[in-house]
RNA sequence: GGAGGAUUAGUCUAAUUGGUAAGGCAGCGGUCUUGAAAACCGCCGGCAGUGAUGCCUUGGGGGUUCGAGUCCCUCAUCCUCCGCCA
């Protein structure tokens, strides 16, 4: 969310932001109800100071033994008002809110404008692309070699869930434990294995609700989420939190499977693993100081490109446009991994500086001395990375001219074999 | 799932029949000192405001009352016991 008062004071350039992003929010009622709210809370302030005052002049009196029926009466109409203007306030608080959740991130001070995926902008390109000598799609290679079961997982769970097998399973653990361990020996996280299912406030925390709520899996029984990404649970961890500077930038990684409805998706990009209801993950998340926030993108950004480095996967990173750029996002880097048998690029990482925005919402502050006021953190994220799509991209890119896959280097001691 | 107990600010701990959150420690600033410690003074929950100041805050949310840490309802978390269970 942003600062009310920002809000207050550049309305016009919240519009331009909103339309650079793509996002259809209506800000048109916000400061006429805001304007209304602080009002109400001027009059309802007074009024409390009045009760606040005459109560202590109550008590005095009935400590000497003298008769206060007088302001008793008085105070009684007092505090009748009081609740009109608490009712007044929290109806339109509601209304504020409503409108400010609604309001997209302000983009950061180098996204290029731009409608789609088109206007994005091409950082770099790592590594060479792989000359195929048989052209096989990922689907098709992991059925010849029984290691992937799209069918049974639909006959278990439904369309978009899979079975991974025998050395698929392997590769696939093999995948986040390497990740994992990388991330901690070289990049200096602390590792989080988080809950998998989360509250509504944690939702709200991170900005997935309530704007995404028909792309999650919510159990209504307990009023409960299926996280879609482990930024949910890991930025959450600190809800309503005052960090201590010296701690700063304090750094989390953390293993989760994701979980996602795709509600609208359709055809052949439900096909195979490009998109799936449930896939791996390992995510990074970062809370810094807003003076350092920038640094830590580019830094984040180079422990995921390090990643896939280790790998040997040939890939770009792109700074997303305006338009591209999520909702809750200041400026997002993707890196795509290069699919030969799809022909396609494929986004493995995103990499987002939230500034205070998720901060704001989920109450994550710190303070630069014991006795100063209170800051919002900046909070990013990046996933680092998402192995669905990374098993793909070895698949199609380590298939050798007999049909098999070469396991990458770095993942030999974790899967044990180097041939599937 | 059932029964009972607990929750006060970073932490520990107070608060007459309901009368409007008192202290200790830690932390920060200062005086003193060659430097440090000790001692002493001030600050030391949040929001708004340049400020004086005002409002809010006893796990969350409601209610009763002129007034709630205190009484009632509800939810959460923790502890003890019973039941069930990987």
């Amino acid at each position: 969310m942003l600062d009310l008062r920002f809000i207050r004071e550049n309305i016009s350039l919240i519009r331009e932001n909103i339309q650079n992003k793509n996002e259809s929010a209506n800000v048109d009622a916000i400061l006429e109800i805001d304007e209304k709210r602080r009002q109400i809370i001027q009059e309802a302030d007074k009024l409390k100071n009045t009760r606040n005052v005459v109560s202590k002049e109550i008590a005095n009196l009935k400590k000497q033994g003298l008769p206060a029926e007088d302001k008793i009466a008085e105070m009684k109409i007092v505090s009748d008002k009081i609740k009109e203007y608490d009712d007044e306030l929290r109806e339109t608080e509601t209304k504020v809110y409503d409108i400010a959740l609604k309001i997209p991130n302000m983009l950061g001070p180098d996204v290029p404008i731009g409608r789609s995926a088109d206007d994005n902008q091409i950082v770099r390109t790592w590594g060479e692309m792989p000359v195929q000598q048989l052209n096989k799609a990922h689907m098709e290679i992991a059925t010849d070699l029984n290691i992937i079961d799209f069918e049974r997982g639909a006959k278990v769970s439904g369309g978009g869930f899979a079975f991974y097998r025998g050395k698929g399973a392997k590769l696939e653990r093999a995948l986040i434990n390497f990740m994992l361990d990388f991330h901690l020996d070289n990049h200096n996280y602390t590792e989080l294995l988080p809950p998998f299912l989360v509250n509504e406030n944690s939702m709200y925390g991170t900005g997935q609700l309530p704007k995404m709520k028909d792309d999650m899996y919510h159990d209504p029984e307990e009023n409960m989420y299926l996280i879609p990404t482990a930024e949910v649970p890991l930025t959450n961890y600190h809800y309503e939190e005052m960090l201590k500077f010296e701690e700063l930038p304090i750094k989390y990684c953390g293993y989760s499977p994701c979980f996602r409805r795709e509600a609208g998706s359709y055809g052949k990009e439900v096909r195979g693993f490009l998109r799936v209801h449930q896939f791996n993950k390992v995510e990074m998340v970062n809370f810094s100081t807003p003076e350092n926030s920038w640094a830590q993108l580019e830094i984040l950004l180079s422990e995921a490109e390090d990643i896939v480095k280790a790998l040997g996967l040939h890939y770009r990173v792109l700074r997303l446009c305006s338009g591209d750029t999520s909702f809750s996002s200041a400026m997002t880097y993707d890196i795509e991994v290069w699919a030969p048998g799809e022909q396609k690029w494929l986004e493995v990482s995103s990499c987002s500086n939230f500034t205070d925005f998720q901060a704001r919402r989920a109450n994550i502050r710190f303070k630069r001395r014991s006795d100063a006021k209170p800051e919002f953190v900046h909070t990013l994220n990046g996933s680092g990375l998402a192995t669905s799509r990374i098993m793909v991209a070895i698949l199609e890119q380590y298939l050798n001219s007999d049909g098999n896959v070469v396991v990458p280097e770095v993942l030999r001691k974790y899967t044990g074999f180097e041939i599937i």
